[in-house]
DNA sequence: AATATAATACCGACCGGTTGGTATGTAGGA
DNA sequence: TCCTACATACCAACCGGTCGGTATTATATT
């Protein structure tokens, strides 16, 4: 593998589990394996290098995403697939989602992270309501508000996994499946079948 | 004002806008106008002096929705309330809520933290499954999963939170009451009046 | 093919500045 | 006279980043 990659694998693995400050270019390098110099070599500073890994996840995600929804089929099942497409990107390894949390918060308090999250953020819920028209049309949702439908998924969504964090004993694969089943039994018309 | 509260002021105010690593002893104090003296003779460490923010912050918290709840009327519109008291707690001040993100980002690698944060929102979900029983037995609901619903609900408001923070465009009021009104619309009896 | 030139990849010592924490001192009330 | 409540001065450790240097590889020239 080359260098860069292992400087970046590393960083990504150390700012989720001790998060940015925390997290020193000395000890990022030592875990590469390489020099500091190669480091600075690479990266013009260390707040250019979490931008990379920001960058790295969000292209990372919306591959992801796209795909799993090229799978053309009801809309109803690719509703009912959502929650299963969050447990699988965050919990795939629960690092990347510990990482979001991370970039959420140097978010607040810079302007550069907060518009790449916010633009991304809102293309997935441009194409989640597109989602949602596309049932209306087809039939099988009753006439709701499909952005408001798509941000009370995603809210859950992002809530679900939060609340993973600090409660381990719940089964959380149980409640999200049957939260979406409660989301999704309220939008259906009664003659749709499933 | 005594000096140990000046302190703990000036520690949540510095904490939630610029974090725990980012935020030092030293400025603390100066913030506080006190010395660093001062700081050490209320308290024995940074990290003590986390614990205690939080402490602080969870007995608030408990406190805030105890009295929510305790006005008794019809459970369906205590449901009604939930996402106005979250956007209460939270937005009452925009900066308790970078505090809690900042909790949780530290209960990641500190297990004490993580611990005070469990116990907290199992509590608080006890709390709300409770009151979902209530209204089963009262016959405004159907007959759901109470434990589904109240982490659908617990979930969603964290959710709703945590968007704002980078999608500033959006009508989160209208979303988030639209949103609840969709949850509850969908485990209502019909026949129960509002 | 051999050589010269230049660009890239990387090392590790070092710098000024900041950090959490401590040691020491002191003013004032009991 | 002792204790509490602070203030001041200070320290070793560590921080992000720089810099002079070298080893390796790619390109140009003969």
């Amino acid at each position: 593998m080359d260098t860069k990659e292992r400087i970046i694998l590393a960083g990504e693995e150390l700012f989720s589990q001790r998060g940015y400050d925390a997290t020193s270019v000395s000890l990022i390098c030592e875990r590469a394996g390489v020099s500091k110099g190669a480091f600075f070599h690479y990266f013009s500073s260390k707040e250019e290098f979490f931008l990379e890994i920001l960058d790295r996840w969000l292209s990372d995600l919306s591959q992801k995403i796209e795909s799993y929804f090229k799978e053309q089929d009801k809309v109803i099942n690719g509703l009912l697939r959502t929650t299963i497409i969050f447990e699988d990107i965050f919990k795939e390894s629960k690092e990347k989602f510990y990482l979001f949390l991370e970039f959420l918060r140097k978010g607040i308090s810079d302007e550069r992270i907060l518009k790449k999250l916010g633009d991304y953020f809102k293309r997935y819920k441009e194409y989640f309501s597109l989602l949602i028209e596309r049932g209306k049309r087809e039939g099988s949702f009753k006439d709701i508000d499909s952005e408001v439908l798509s941000s009370l998924i995603i809210s859950y969504s992002i809530g679900i996994i939060l609340q993973q964090i600090f409660d381990k004993d719940s089964d959380w694969g149980r409640i999200s499946r049957e939260g979406v089943n409660l989301i999704i039994s309220s939008i259906k018309k009664e003659d749709s079948k499933l």
